[in-house]
DNA sequence: TTCCATTTTTGGTATGACCAAGATGGGTTG
DNA sequence: CAACCCATCTTGGTCATACCAAAAATGGAA
């Protein structure tokens, strides 16, 4: 009962963002389909054009929109994915700085180093597969830098799936967006990539061996490596 | 040069967004201080006041302004804080049903175990002081169910301090505010209180004893069992 | 100096208008 | 008959203005 009073303390357009927001989880209005005009909302709600634009611009920098400068906002169902990419703005003043930097990639460390240790005791014959296929890929792609970039995310791709948490795929889809630009900026050379595609490779064996520490030990070698190329490439200290 | 003509594609507010976070982010304006009024804004941008609200919603829910409803908005550093307060709302959406619980509950399973481990491995005797002193606390509140709350907290607290990334207290914020929900509805018993402190202190112990499978193990159970209180009072599937 | 009442400032909302770019529909053309 | 094009309507983006209520500033009284 305190609530209603602390609300009813401005933002009107709260309230139609709550009624908004459950109805697209509803399914009523269905995934995918454009939102209702603006002036026909406003004249649902019985509100103003500049409150329903409001209540718009919200939903959609949350993610539960897609707008599209002249568009039609286009519904888009809350997923991981959203979430994320409710993040992006943010992240970007954050990696500002080489600290920022380091310390988002630190968490990727260890991240992967969870899903690894993971993957080398719970893994089932489907991932091994799913792991050595990327694997393979990822091998073919060594002459190619761009196409070795692909294949070098789908390996990682591959551990983030095998914790069977929809959560992880779109973190990982979140660190290869915001890591993207340190990456572009590398040089790329195949033996770079065999390099690369030998820590993969002994990260799958480690894992084939079910031995989470030899598993982790090779994945921190990995990653760590690639940290020091990354601060190579810029001249910054590790 | 293509970038200018898709910006042109409409977005006035998207252009003074970026000047504000910029100055922010530049010191001037100072953190901590209220944005200058919208009227004045509005003149010096040569813009409309429409436009000028748009923008400070926009800063304000990407967290770089802090804008309470009657208030002046204040300037607030983009901090890993600002980003995790940036997904609330999506998170609110995917809380909905017990799988996304579940699944952000795992995530956080697996950050806690890679903290232990990485304590089990580096804690130095700081760390292991300031372990002890908030597991003292915790054993010292288990009549007290609040108390324990927050101590339960605090204890955990230190464990994210522990690898000395400034990101991870953040995410420990977020998943205190996240899943504060759930726990607030779970009944609060001293002699629960007394069996999660006996699970810290297990923690602790294997953590001293440079034990990190021991201390992994000891924070899985201590979790698990957690989840399955929670499963209980909701009367969920685990 | 402290405190309260008044005035000014400022954020929240409503209206109405205009523009330009998408969407629509009908007529023309191959 | 289908593809294409133009006139038109629709709709999102922006602006200007006005009003209200709450916050902040102000000034006078105790």
């Amino acid at each position: 009962m305190a609530k209603e009073i602390e609300k009813n303390n401005s933002r009107a357009a709260d309230e139609v963002v709550r009624c908004l927001a459950a109805k697209i989880q509803a399914g009523d209005y269905p995934d995918g389909s454009p939102l209702p005009a603006e002036r026909s909302l406003m004249e649902e709600y019985n509100i103003s054009r500049t409150v329903v634009r409001e209540a718009v611009q919200a939903l959609s920098r949350q993610g539960l929109l897609q707008a599209r400068p002249r568009y039609r906002p286009v519904v888009r169902k809350p997923g991981y994915d959203a979430a994320i990419s409710a993040l992006e703005n943010v992240v970007t003043h954050l990696l500002n700085d080489h600290a920022g930097v380091r310390n988002l990639f630190d968490t990727r460390i260890m991240i992967e180093v969870s899903l690894v240790r993971h993957a080398a005791t719970h893994a089932d014959k489907n991932d091994i597969a799913a792991l050595n296929a990327a694997l393979a890929e990822n091998e073919a792609a060594i002459p190619d830098s761009d196409l070795f970039y692909q294949t070098d995310k789908a390996f990682h791709a591959v551990l983030y799936d095998i914790a069977r948490n929809p959560v992880l795929p779109a973190i990982h889809r979140a660190y290869a967006t915001w890591l993207e630009p340190q990456w572009s900026q590398m040089p790329r050379l195949p033996e770079r990539n065999a390099e690369n595609y030998q820590a993969h490779r002994r990260i799958y064996d480690a894992i084939l061996l079910r031995d989470p520490d030899l598993a982790e030990q090779c994945l921190r070698e990995h990653l760590t490596s690639a940290w020091e190329q990354v601060c190579r490439t810029f001249g910054e200290k590790p």
